[in-house]
RNA sequence: UCCGACAUAGCUCAGCGGUAGAGCGGGUGACUGUUAAUCACUAGGUCGUAGGUUCGAAUCCUACUGUCGGAGCCA
C-alpha cells in the first residue's frame, strides 16, 4: 500500500506493506520510531518497530535516505501528529545511504537542491512541486478534453519559425545539414496548430518548447512546456473567455485535488497562497484594452524608470503596477499596437479607417508576482492582408505557403494562445523560481 | 546581452589586515511513546581560481570562473 491509501484508511489493518525512504529514525532501548515516506503523497508513515523482529538489526543503517520494505499492521496512534500507525512484525532493508547522503533532516536552500537534481524530489518541497505538476497536467488535459479539444502533436524538430517567440537552437547531426535544410527546436506549436485547428476545429498541443534566449531570470528557462489551444471559427473575445477559464478550471483543481500539498506551500513559501487562490476561485478576471491601460499607467502619478507611451510594449514594471497595484487581480490587456506585434495577427478595424493608433487582436494574461502567464490573438484570416503584412515585415509568402493556404482554401476566423506551464506551476504554488517547478532546470549558463 | 551582489566546514552563515568560528548535520555515548526529540562528548576547512599590494591577506586591489538577483526579450 502506499502512504497515501494507508493514512486515509478508515479501519486497522492486520498486515498491510509499505516500501519508501526513511526520513528520520527516533530509537529508543526496546524500540525505534521511523517515519517513512514514499512520494505518494506529503505525510510520513510513523513506523514502530520493536527490538527482536526479523530484520531489527538492520535499524542501526536505517540513516535519513535509506529504502525499506515494512510488513506490519495499522493500528490507531497514540501520539497526537497522526492518526495510523504501523507496528512493524518484519522490517527489510533494501537499500542504505550513509553519511555521505546529502539531504538533512533539517531545510536546505533552493540552491544547493538545485546542485542536487537527481535527489531533490526526496523532499517535502519538491516531491510536493512535481505531484502538482502531474495533477495540473492531468488537469490541462481535461478542460480541454471536457470541452471537445483535439489534442494535437505538432513538431518538436521544425524548419518554421515563429516570429515574435525568440531565438532558435539549430539542429545539426555533427556538421551535417541533416535534414537537408535548416531546422531547429520549436519555439511554439501555433503555426501547425493553426493547420490542424482548421481541419480538426478546436485543438490543443501541450509539450515541450525551446528558446535560445540569453535571459537570466526567475521566469524563463530554455526548455519549458507550453500549452497552446487553437480554435476555428473564435474571435479575440472567445479567446480571452478560453484563457480566463483555462486558469480558473486550473486555480479550482488545485486547490480540490493538491489540498495537502498547497498547505504545505502555504505554510512555508507564501502564507496567503490558499488565501489568494481561493478568493481568484470565485472572482471574475480584469479586462482593458492597451489603450485604457497606458491611459491607467499614465494617470497614476507613478515614476517609471522605463516612459508610458502609447505604441511602445509595456515594461515589466508598468504590467505589475497594473496587476498588483491597480486591479489587485490577473488581468488581460488586449488590442496591442499592430507596430509591435508580429505579422499572423488579426488587424482591427482601426488599421483600415486612418486612424494613427491601429492596433491587432492580440491579448496577453497578466497575473501578480508573475506577469505574462497567457499571450495570444486572434489570427488574420482574410489572406491578401495576411500576404501584405507578411512583406511588412520583410519575410517571404513563399516561405509560409502552407500557412497562406489555410487563407487560400476555406478560410475561418480562428484564435489561439500560449500558457506558460512552469508559469501556471509557479502561480499556483508560490515557488519562485522557475528552476524549481521543472525537474531537470535547463538555462543558459 | 547589460547592471548589481555573493563565493569560508556536508548544509546555513559569522569573521572584513595579525595565523579559522557558530548553529545544524555526521560520529560516539546517555535517555525517552518519540514527533525535523533531548543531553554530553567528538571529528571536519590550502576561506572559488590565478595574480598583485603588504612585515603579514579569508579580510584590500585586478582578472577569471561559478551562483544569485534585476533589466531587456518572452510563456
Amino acid at each position: 500500500m502506499t502512504a497515501k491509501q494507508i493514512l486515509a484508511s478508515d479501519t486497522a489493518h492486520p498486515e498491510i506493506t509499505i516500501g519508501g525512504w526513511v526520513r528520520t529514525r527516533r530509537d529508543s532501548k526496546q524500540f525505534s520510531f521511523l517515519e517513512i515516506n514514499d512520494g505518494s503523497c506529503l505525510a510520513n508513515v510513523q513506523v514502530i518497530a520493536d527490538s527482536g523482529i526479523p530484520g531489527y538489526d538492520a535499524v542501526p543503517q536505517l540513516t535519513t535516505g535509506a529504502s525499506v520494505e515494512i510488513t506490519g499492521k495499522l493500528v490507531e496512534s497514540p501520539g497526537k501528529n497522526q492518526k495510523w500507525e504501523l507496528h512493524a512484525a518484519s522490517l527489510k532493508l533494501l537499500g542504505t545511504a550513509d553519511d555521505s547522503y546529502p539531504l538533512q533532516k533539517k531545510g536546505h536552500g533552493a540552491e544547493f537542491l538545485r546542485t542536487i537534481p537527481h535527489l531533490r524530489s526526496r523532499t517535502n518541497l519538491f516531491g510536493a512541486v512535481f505531484r502538482v505538476r502531474s495533477k495540473i497536467s492531468f488537469a490541462v488535459h481535461q478542460f480541454f478534453q471536457e470541452r471537445g479539444f483535439h489534442h494535437v502533436h505538432t513538431p518538436i524538430i521544425t524548419t518554421s519559425d515563429c516570429e515574435g517567440a525568440g531565438e532558435m537552437f539549430r539542429i545539426t547531426a555533427g556538421e551535417e545539414e541533416f535534414f537537408g535544410a535548416p531546422a531547429y527546436l520549436t519555439v511554439s506549436g501555433q503555426l501547425e496548430g493553426e493547420t490542424l485547428a482548421c481541419g480538426l476545429g478546436s485543438i490543443y498541443t501541450f509539450g515541450p518548447t525551446f528558446r535560445a534566449e540569453n535571459s537570466h531570470t526567475t521566469r524563463h528557462a530554455s526548455e519549458f512546456w507550453m500549452v497552446e489551444p487553437e480554435v476555428a471559427f473564435a474571435d479575440l473575445e472567445a479567446d480571452m473567455t478560453l484563457a480566463e477559464d483555462n486558469v480558473h478550471y486550473l486555480i479550482d483543481y488545485a486547490l480540490e485535488h493538491c489540498a495537502e500539498d498547497l498547505a504545505f506551500f502555504n505554510k512555508f513559501l507564501d502564507k496567503s497562497l490558499i488565501e489568494r487562490l481561493t478568493k481568484l476561485s470565485k472572482t471574475p478576471f480584469q479586462r482593458v484594452t492597451y489603450t485604457e491601460a497606458v491611459d491607467i499607467l499614465l494617470k497614476s502619478g507613478k515614476k517609471f524608470d522605463y516612459p508610458v507611451e502609447w505604441g511602445t510594449n509595456l515594461q515589466s514594471e508598468h504590467e505589475r503596477f497594473l496587476t498588483e497595484e491597480h486591479f489587485k487581480t490577473p488581468v488581460t490587456v488586449y488590442n496591442y499596437p499592430k507596430k509591435i506585434k508580429p505579422f499572423y495577427m488579426r488587424q482591427n478595424d482601426d488599421c483600415f479607417d486612418g486612424s494613427d493608433r491601429p492596433t491587432v487582436a492580440a491579448m496577453d494574461l497578466l497575473v501578480p508576482g508573475i506577469g505574462e502567464l497567457i499571450g495570444g490573438s486572434q489570427r488574420e484570416e482574410r489572406g491578401e492582408i495576411l500576404d501584405e503584412a507578411l512583406r511588412a515585415h520583410d519575410l517571404d509568402p513563399e516561405a509560409y505557403k502552407g500557412y497562406t493556404d489555410l487563407r487560400r482554401y476555406g478560410t475561418v476566423p480562428h484564435a489561439g494562445y500560449g500558457l506558460g506551464f512552469e508559469r501556471m506551476l509557479m502561480f499556483l504554488t508560490g515557488v519562485s523560481n522557475i528552476r524549481d517547478v521543472l525537474p531537470y532546470p535547463r538555462t543558459p549558463a
